[in-house]
DNA sequence: AGGCTACCTGAATGCTCGTTCAGGGTGGCG
DNA sequence: CGCCACCCTGAACGAGCATTCAGGTAGCCT
């Protein structure tokens, strides 16, 4: 039976398609305005699957953020694997930041990660981490950069923290929807800020 | 009678214990784990007192949010008047924004208020306005130094734009408690950083 | 004085959820 | 086969909370 063949087959799909609906719910009612209901009405599922497999609300939405961490990590990973030098990686940082690359984008799930934060203290680790990781990237890049002589920053650690902030900074406006900010202005804007904080030679 | 004259004489006063509790509760709680009962607890009234004057509690949130936007308007303005010069001017921003002066400080109000304009009109506006309102004084201050040739941006629209994001993005590390930032760091951060986009000459 | 209005309170109300529960199907294993 | 463990569901429960309400007090106008 087709019921059948589905629940018994696939309870870890089930529970993977519960955990991206849960991503998906946030991302548009944010951490406290996502009910167990939405969830269960994107996921296409009982209520009760979700406590079944999560204990919690509290569980599933952690869950969720472990879920997108992970992804994260491969994502930015593999991407930054396949740029060539500093520059053209770095470059590509400001594009996935803007959120024409894959996974990393959307920014209004970053904003409801860093409110959560200050009262939850798992996602206060996931987005700690996931901050950690993003900003070591970008060290990493810059001093390669230094390496090649692409790049010459007064103080690199500065840097690295500026330039992340900045992104930060900017994306705010683009998750809020300011009138003036689209993804391309955020990249570059970003990417000029990078030009003048590197010392790149033009 | 005590009692007589406090409720008799004091219903604006009460009023405005009222807003500022909510603004305390809000701080400590966030806007959605914001109750009644907690703003009237921290306002030593009943709950009724608050639905009372304000209809509901969306509707304290937002004369609250109200409150906020004026009070930040009156310190910012009489706060850079006092200011000599537009180098002088720009140092008090920095300070200002760290946290060291008065009213401006606790970014994670200010971070509430860009998750809570998500998905609420009225906090859309009134962080929209807290916005302009301060990037407009930073584009004031860019344009004086350009005139007196302190500074002297590439793009003086631009620096403006990506030394406010500058700050926001320092100012998350900030209200995250992150090892490392604390206010004279962020204020030295953004220093540099304004140093280097403004072209100012040591 | 008497009544009218503005303030204010604490208890009652009722709705919105998270969580619990009793049960039902299904595949696998003795 | 028949039992067991795992998945899964929909209904029921109950806590937490915003909001309503009936009523109380004090100043003010006539």
């Amino acid at each position: 039976m087709a019921k059948g063949s589905l629940s018994a087959k696939a309870p870890e799909e089930r529970r993977d398609r519960i955990l991206r609906a849960t991503v998906d719910v946030v991302r548009d009612r944010g951490f406290s305005g996502t009910r167990v209901a939405d969830i269960a009405e994107a996921a296409g599922t009982s209520q009760g699957l979700i406590l079944y497999h999560f204990q919690s609300l509290a569980g599933a939405l952690n869950a969720a953020l472990t879920l997108l961490e992970d992804e994260f990590y491969e994502d930015l990973d593999r991407d930054l694997r396949e740029q060539a030098g500093p520059v053209e990686r770095l470059r590509h940082m400001a594009d996935l930041a803007a959120g024409m690359g894959p996974a990393v984008g959307d920014w209004r799930l970053w904003l409801e990660l860093w409110v959560r934060a200050l009262h939850d203290d798992d996602a206060r680790a996931t987005r700690e981490s996931l901050d950690r990781r993003w900003r070591s990237a970008l060290r990493e890049v810059i001093s390669e950069g230094q390496a090649t002589g692409d790049f010459d920053p007064m103080d690199p650690e500065a840097s690295a923290i500026r330039l992340a902030s900045l992104m930060d900074g900017l994306a705010i406006q683009l998750a809020l929807g300011d009138r003036g900010m689209t993804a391309e202005r955020l990249a570059d804007l970003w990417w000029q800020g990078a030009v003048t904080e590197l010392r790149m030679p033009l």
